[in-house]
DNA sequence: TAGTGGTCTAGACCACGGT
DNA sequence: CCGTGGTCTAGACCACTAG
């Protein structure tokens, strides 16, 4: 008697409101979880579902691809399906374009252009844009703030052969990253988040004492297989935060 | 002449090594990179597709249906399917287990005990435990270091009714993070990240001056309905990042 | 050769939402 | 009412892997 056959017994299997590769999924689910099937164990094949627990082909499938596509299982053609090696207790935290975030909670969304020109690149900026030492970049500081009270300093890089219209732009009626989104759609994303102690410039654009802890992401995008740009984000730790959930 | 029509001259739709579902996936989202189809457009119906090119309405379902999941585009039963608004710079920074990070990077992990004992909850920790202030619940504290190198305060409190046995287990050979992975799956995971400044008590822990920014993660984390516990991660900002990458 | 997953089809029933 | 997406089935052909 296997593992399947011994919870057949379930002729609703799929009655309920659950769609039934949902409940497959789930039946699969919970051995795994209750660890009857460890990590490597083979799992019934789809012709084994198909035969103990009532269902097409077709749906035991959806049900395997989903679960291999969600990283629980592990497909083989030709040899079979496995529970996944555990996955330990990796989140997911979003990281968002502050001046949606600020509309999205029904606040203003206002910004002032500290700065704005063309620049040589120093050897730190040229090797994170993957361009030469000294080269032409575009160089903007802007300070978001929100309801008035400045929450984040922009300082970013732009490789002006993706963007070479960038210094043209009206940055009080779109952020750069707005803008850049539209010139160049973002393919690829780095971000790196750290805990720092602002500068002092940026503890005048932001208002805030010199030992107020800021969060600092440093975030690169690529457009195809080009570095668009690399920016600094800082935001006052008293002020602003990571939110995430995931399940 | 529909968008669909024009290009259905394609009678090599799917004959190919692309399988027709991914062709049909490949066909809607080049004419959304193109702009041709912009957000909240409408996107050709199942029939439409089957009809168009060629497929059969499962294959056109499998699509339409990918292409949600990857959050494409939106489908609303009963009205149709239409263009993702634009997503912005969201992107997903992941958050991971210190121990599981350390040994990866080929680093011997070692952690310290500095509390484990019962207590009453304080009105905080009982809002975030979803529990009665004064309840019972159990608490730790421990250090975890990097080659000997202190770089993380783990401060967590636990459900006792979820984890009876929380304070009987050796957290020197397993981490309070594995052994409550084991004891109740995770199913759901709240973090916020913020830069603070540590409390003397921490600087003593971690071997850090009262100045240095600190990463803080607060984590909460559900198996089924119940939370199960909730924890303060406390990292020195030298010595640890979060980084991410998204594409 | 037998078993596995990968894909595809034609047809079906349903729930939903606007007309 | 009709068109939409949501689901399900039975049967089919294929590519791949192992014995």
């Amino acid at each position: 008697m296997t593992a399947l056959e011994r919870k057949s017994d379930l002729s609703t299997f799929g009655t309920g409101p659950v769609p039934r590769y949902e409940a497959v999924k789930q039946f699969i689910r919970s051995r795994i979880e209750s660890g009857e099937w460890p990590p490597n164990h083979r799992i019934p094949s789809e012709n084994d579902i198909v035969a103990d627990l009532g269902v097409s082909r077709m749906t035991a499938n959806r049900a395997l691809r989903e679960l291999a596509s969600e990283g629980t299982i592990t497909r083989v053609q030709g040899v079979g399906s496995f529970v996944a090696t555990h996955k330990g207790s990796t989140a997911l935290l979003e990281v968002r374009n502050i001046a949606d975030e600020i509309r999205e909670r029904g606040h203003t969304h206002t910004s002032k252009i500290s700065l704005l020109q063309q620049e040589q690149a120093s050897p730190e900026v040229a090797d994170a844009l993957g361009l030469a030492t000294g080269a032409r970049v575009f160089h903007s500081i802007i300070v978001h703030a929100e309801n008035g009270v400045p929450i984040q300093i922009e300082d970013r890089f732009v490789n002006p052969a993706i963007c070479p219209n960038y210094l043209e732009q009206d940055f009080g009626s779109i952020t750069p990253n707005a803008y850049l989104t539209l010139a160049a759609p973002i393919t690829r994303t780095e971000q790196i988040v750290e805990a720092v102690l602002p500068k002092p410039w940026e503890c005048k654009l932001l208002a805030i004492g010199r030992y107020e802890p800021c969060l600092m992401i440093r975030r690169r995008t690529w457009s195809e297989a080009a570095n668009v740009t690399v920016a600094r984000l800082v935001y006052p730790g008293t002020r602003y935060r990571l939110e995430g959930v995931s399940q």
